[in-house]
DNA sequence: GTCTATATAGCGATAGAC
DNA sequence: GTCTATCGCTATATAGAC
């Protein structure tokens, strides 16, 4: 049901991620639905949680990773059918749609990161433009709505870029 | 009536900013509102349409810029109070609200600064990270939502920043 | 546990008085 | 031009049968 959700909020945007719509998504009925999610806001908040799990297994497999961490750390956030990508994808489509505290949890994450980040960049400019950069990589992931390719720099492109900003940001 | 509607995106979310709540904020009834943009979808193409001029306008200052244009456009990104920000922001709610034609024009918008900007990079990895940094801004500058202080940098942190990309990316 | 009603409320849009 | 009143639709949530 979590998966319904989350795919809706995605593919179609907050105004369509509806209980009725979710239900026949994951194949039962409102009520049913409303059994396990007492409420819409129960729904959210599952996908909330189920976000703040993923970054944390992320910020281990990214401290662990053997090309370092900013490397590990641009090149995933150019990903679209992780399921930590997509957990934040659809929490920020919460957040714009104006439930705060999806908004909230966007940003604990961003800086769960930027803590783990820091020890590896030179100062803490450099550690803004890391996460910058990967904010506009997640940004334009989200815009990216009906599977339509967006601009982000993939395969090549992306390595170059990640050399990029390794040589500019490197402790 | 438009500045309301933007104000309406912008601080509480597409889901908050409908007919009944844009009409009460701009002092007239639905009613009155509705005489003038005969449905929501003219409301929406409205801030688009506004938007596309306020870009047009900022290519053309950013590349008569004295700074040079990419100082100018990373410096800008971060704005929050400025009418072209505001008018991204509230078009980008849309976009993620599922609205398809407001995601095509944030593209369109996109392509036309990295357009501009291409002749003053070094290569295209140089634009891909100008571009990822500008669109990095103005996610975190969405999420801010009630006017809370967002992660961007500002002032000398943010002037260090420019600093560090033009070394990266310059042509 | 999962279903089919149904209650309640809010949305976009129309009609017609003034 | 701007208003009030209202229609038709859809959303969340509840109640109760099975």
């Amino acid at each position: 049901m979590l998966d319904a959700f989350e795919a809706l909020l995605i593919d179609d945007g907050e105004r369509a991620a509806t209980m009725d719509a979710t239900a026949r998504a994951a194949g039962v009925s409102k009520g049913g639905l409303l059994y396990h999610f007492g409420s819409k806001q129960a729904l959210e908040e599952g996908i909330i949680a189920r976000l703040d799990a993923l970054v944390t297994a992320d910020i281990a497999a990214m401290s662990a990773s053997p090309d370092g961490p900013v490397a590990y750390f641009v090149r995933t956030s150019a990903m679209t059918d992780d399921p930590l990508d997509r957990a934040i994808i659809a929490v920020s489509r919460l957040a714009q749609g104006g439930h705060g505290t999806a908004g909230v949890a966007l940003r604990s994450v961003r800086e769960r990161w930027a803590d783990a980040l820091r020890p590896h960049t030179a100062d803490d400019t450099a550690l803004d433009l890391v996460m910058l950069v990967s904010d506009g990589l997640y940004y334009n992931n989200a815009l990216g709505g009906g599977g339509v390719a967006g601009p982000v720099p993939a395969g090549p492109a992306m390595e170059t870029l990640i050399a990029l900003v390794e040589r500019a940001t490197k402790a």
